[in-house]
DNA sequence: ATGGTGGCGACGCCA
């Protein structure tokens, strides 16, 4: 079982690269963020020839969220429960894996600009009501998984430059602390459960070659409630597409599952 | 070097 998160920055302009990557990696769930488009313009059909079922959650111009599945999914759930967001951001399902249904949760977090700005003050009330709405989710769902494109680098050593971006965006101690509070729920990056390569990231500017100079964060997130920890076999980011022609600024990140 | 790239939709917003 692979489950995959993948913000591809307007699934119109991204539609052959998810396509091309499909076929390279047939996952069973690919969860993406960033549609940028609305659900009529969603491109079923073409997504079930190549063999996934879709859960939708569109917005034009921004954000926008889906589960790509193999498997049947049930329960298809958007937005945070009892949180009035103008924004399409998470989508949640109950997918028929192999080895017993699973609650996926995938998420497009609030970006937050700056510390301090109306934005800011929205990703801290977003992530507040996402912890409460997840603690139900994870009690009714104890096979659950938290994925998506999380805006925040948990660590130091998710960012290129933790000393000068020191309490910049991505990187504050507020936006930390609300990492954690989603582990202390039970969750574990499941990344940070093998050995990684120094300098691993998700997410790389556009500007400044920032990809060429592996100026990039770690900032896509898979995270595996308890009872699945003992069954992923491994977590890894897909570099291969941010190297293709108009790539997506984010690559790829891949979570296995025995079974 | 005080910018820079990219998507969307119509010159600015957002990332």
């Amino acid at each position: 079982m692979k489950i995959a998160t993948w913000n591809v920055n307007s699934l119109t302009a991204r539609l052959q690269h998810v396509l091309d990557w499909l076929i390279a990696n047939p996952v069973d769930l690919l969860c993406l963020q960033e549609l940028k488009m609305t659900d009529d313009k969603f491109p079923l059909e073409v997504l079930k020839s190549a063999g996934y079922e879709a859960a939708v959650f569109g917005q034009k111009t921004y954000n926008g969220v889906a589960l790509l599945s193999l498997h049947p999914m049930q329960d298809v759930h958007r937005n945070i429960g009892g949180f009035a967001d103008e924004h399409s951001r998470v989508i949640a399902a109950t997918v028929d894996a192999p080895g017993g249904p699973l609650r996926v949760v995938n998420g497009y977090f609030v970006n937050g600009q700056a510390p301090g700005s109306d934005k800011f003050a929205y990703k801290m009330r977003w992530l507040d009501a996402l912890r409460d709405w997840l603690r139900a989710e994870l009690a009714a769902h104890p096979r659950l998984v938290l994925l998506g494109d999380f805006n925040i680098t948990p660590e130091d050593r998710d960012s290129f430059d933790p000393v000068g971006l020191k309490e910049t965006i991505h990187h504050t101690t507020e936006e930390r602390q609300h990492f954690q509070a989603l582990l202390d729920l039970g969750l574990v990056d499941s990344f940070r459960l093998f050995d990684q390569p120094e300098k691993s990231f998700s997410w790389w500017d556009y500007r400044m070659l920032g990809y060429q100079k592996n100026r990039g964060l770690r900032i896509d997130h898979i995270l595996v409630s308890e009872p699945l920890v003992a069954e992923v076999q491994a977590c890894t980011i897909d570099r291969v597409p941010r190297k293709w022609e108009k790539p997506s600024d984010h690559a790829p990140v891949v979570l296995e599952l025995r079974r």
